[in-house]
DNA sequence: AATGAATGAGCCTTCATTCAT
DNA sequence: GATGAATGAAGGCTCATTCAT
């Protein structure tokens, strides 16, 4: 009896597993879409289209819209956290990860600008949209870590305010992104390394 | 003849401002509405009754729902840089200046946090619509101002950028505002006071 | 007391008459922009606009849309009855008058094509909306009497129906002008002459 | 794989059809609303709820109104052709040409008025909105076509012009039409025969 | 007499969502 | 599991008409 109710639970969480393997391959279809088109002007049709996906099956997989943007919002942010991460852990010494941090940063938002426009997008969403406050809490949460870790391996003192740090780090971010999107006042690669760097090492 | 000319002109004119002041005036009552709910949530009919005024009557003043728009945040935003200006213009030398921009972006924030998250919004929106960047960048360019106002009265090296700077500043005003939204890690009025005043001082 | 009852129809009748050169001018004015617009692409708004008209006005004078546009009508197809009557009542001889008439066809619809199709727009309209017949009945009728004149004038036999005559008539120069209009095929000046010409030859 | 290939393509083609088939249901059901109400009289809600379809229906199915109002006209002035066609080819000889020509004109104009004003509205339409020109072009074109093979069959002259014989027809035609729908001075089936057997007589 | 501000019904269209297959 | 046909509420916008001045 105990070992039916194993079996079947395992089955259970095989086909959950499953099942969330598949909801990850389509919101990383739908992520595709997304980023190009941003979230209010992207309709189901319109992503069901540039994705290869039926209209059903995001349904089918997902609750609503927000369920499936939210899903395909943490799947980007968490590639970034990891990339992030690994240029921090890579690192020693004071110099080394602000150089890292800074070069990641500026990799980040020199090859995928309009990913990270997406994430402005959501969280500006969730300042109207309740129901996007909880993944956007979590994933600026795991950003906050990561300005952390870095003023961890940079020795920072420990009187800085790591929420202060992160917001800074966040405005230029945004803008140097913004400035890009709209091709108003683009800085070369080696500009935007060296503002982050020069930041970075009054921050940290 | 010319006395002709010269009234039919006059009562052009007056006609022209007395619509102006209309337009200003239901700007005004839309903002209400805007600042609630947001841009992509707030319908024009939802505009309209929460205005008392009559659906056709938003169409008769404005061309379409982006030229409403854009007149309620260019109305908020000169507001708003009226008020950093005048705080700025009484203050005189650094330790004021810093005082007085501190006090002013502290009242701002905590009396009107949802007109500030408008602006965010409608920023956000440009990002991804191209007809609100001329209007984001025209107030954009006067937030910048302000802070090269800033710079000066508190006599800054010349090596400080303007532009880096508004970005810092604009980072932690806007994840304040955000906190005080999302009512999640609410500063008292001193502390919101104290980061600004602490944060100018480094940066001025 | 008879005299001041006639005094009084007698202002009445001035006011009237007064009431009616006032919407014959204003009807003049619409028709400009109604030609070309047609019937269905303009607004009350765009006739205002385009004739120096205040909307009010067309209100004021004007029973409502259709009454407008009927008197708009009215007065076109008047001018051309006009037209075509001068040019028969010229002409004597049964050559002459098939010369004459088809002369002044030529000339209506190669100068005033956008006209003709308001009244082709019209009569479309009549088909509809019965409040259109009574005007289209009468101005189709004058139209029918011009043929009759000119069946007349050419010394048509009595056994030819003025109905079936005018029927084909206006086949022809309906076509012609809708080729002019949607810029297909055009014909030449000549080329209309020659076709109307041959055509009334054995019409009438 | 050739094989799955062959299904595949086989699959979309039937799916194809199947919309194809669902358009033409639904286009059919339009044409009884359209003929009654007339293209600018009628809106896609009264479609809608004169077919029993459901507004989104409409839309899911035709790019817009136009697209579907053309799509209808083209329905049925391919069924007009159709019987024509198929009544000419039947016929032997100049005389019966002319006889079936004319019945079919007649059976077809009687019991089908309201259908045949559609078509005038539709061309009377493209005089001012060029969207409509290209499939009024292509239906004109094949009218054309009927007076033309009509012409063949009765062995005309080759001097006489199809473009001309083909107003002249029209005008015939329309005139009737309208008669009937505005139940001005109806002409009995037998009269409307003989007016048209005459007049090919002569024209062809 | 004349104006144009104001109204609100109605139009076309979009879209998240449901459901039969 | 997967599909896409079908729904209908809601959105931006137009326009004839009314009415206060």
């Amino acid at each position: 009896m105990n070992d039916m109710v194993t079996k079947l639970s395992a089955r259970v969480e095989r086909k959950s597993n499953k099942r969330d393997d598949k909801k990850k391959q389509i919101a990383e279809s739908a992520l595709e879409a997304l980023k190009v088109l941003g979230y209010a002007n992207t309709s189901l049709r319109d992503i069901a289209e540039n994705s290869g996906l039926s209209l059903g099956m995001l349904h089918y997989y997902f609750e609503d819209k927000s369920d499936l943007i939210i899903h395909c919002v943490s799947i980007y942010k968490k590639e970034f956290v990891a990339e992030m991460t690994a240029a921090l852990e890579m690192a020693e010494g004071r110099d080394e990860v602000i150089a890292h941090f800074a070069e990641a940063l500026t990799v980040s938002i020199v090859d995928r600008e309009s990913t990270h426009r997406l994430w402005y997008d959501i969280r500006n969403q969730a300042m109207f949209d309740v129901s996007f406050r909880p993944i956007v809490d979590e994933l600026e949460g795991n950003l906050i870590d990561i300005v952390a870790l870095a003023m961890r391996g940079a020795g920072s003192p420990p009187t800085t305010s790591r929420y202060l740090t992160y917001a800074l780090l966040d405005g230029l971010f945004r803008l140097i992104m913004q400035d890009r999107i709209t091709e108003k006042e683009i800085l070369t690669r080696d500009e935007v390394f060296k503002v982050f760097h020069d930041l970075l090492g009054q921050l940290l």
